[in-house]
DNA sequence: TCCAAAGTGAGAATCAGTATCAGTATTGTT
DNA sequence: AACAATACTGATACTGATTCTCACTTTGGA
């Protein structure tokens, strides 16, 4: 998907729960269009030193709420945020538990739907709706060997 | 594994890290092998009310480095502690979006070893080195619906 | 242009989790 | 069995990521 593209695609999530696109959040999106994986609160204000904390934290909250963005909690001290699975493609997580780094990766078609199908199944089995899954690979990054 | 395995082990950790098994850690792995998937730190006190917060914490922490626990982050604003897998058996978790309850399941082990072997492909085109992977669904429990 | 409603940002407040420390329990030694 | 020496406990204080507050600013419609 382009710039532009998400970019109404944003637009109109938000303006369909009656809220604005402005500046502070559009700057949000483009930070976390950039890099290899959903970032910290750290790494979007260093990106972008013209957000200020709290303003990204209520941003990234409405985001959230209207469907255009996803925190992940990796299990070290920050959440991440990353744009919504529809704004980008489905993938998962490499998340190196030395650094606490994550960057995205993907799977073949075929074994995401081999395993989506076996997902459902056993959800079912134990009277779940599933909606979707989440799938972390842990180990050590290229810099932390 | 049986309580009484399960008990040796986790004394076996313990003793190789030169920390002593004691009547409250042996309270908290108690309680870890009751419900149906991890605890919250309320549920641990829940379930036994001579616990003292501060001593559980710790005590997980302990247990958690000597590989005896391992603990879980899902979302909501509680972590969650569980027996480590090698003390239990591989198993992946069902989230309840709606309640944040966590339940355990297992995949049938020909899915678990495609998507075992399909993992550290990716992985190693990103020059990781993979080590375990963590797959939860996300949906809403039969309570919720 | 003006107004009402929505957004902003600096700082205060919250609260799960961690650190402190005096008191208690345990282990090894004599 | 008594004695250290060392580990553990638990009440409490502290920390820090995230959320809340509120006076001020911006925005969009009339």
């Amino acid at each position: 998907m382009s710039d532009a593209e998400v970019d109404n695609e944003v637009a109109t999530l938000l303006r369909n729960a009656e809220q604005r696109y402005t500046t502070g959040r559009r700057r949000v999106v483009t930070a976390l269009r950039h890099g290899t994986g959903p970032l910290t609160m750290a790494q979007i204000l260093a990106h972008d030193a013209s957000l200020s904390q709290s303003s990204v934290y209520r941003n990234l909250t409405i985001l959230e709420e209207v469907g255009a963005v996803t925190r992940i909690v990796t299990g070290d001290d920050f959440s991440r945020y990353e744009l919504a699975e529809h704004l980008t493609e489905h993938h998962h997580h490499l998340i190196c538990t030395s650094c606490g780094d994550v960057v995205d990766f993907s799977l073949d078609d075929q074994v995401e739907s081999t395993l989506d199908s076996s997902l459902h199944v056993a959800a079912s089995a134990l009277g779940f709706v599933a909606s979707s899954h989440r799938l972390d690979l842990l180990g050590t990054c290229q810099n932390c060997r």
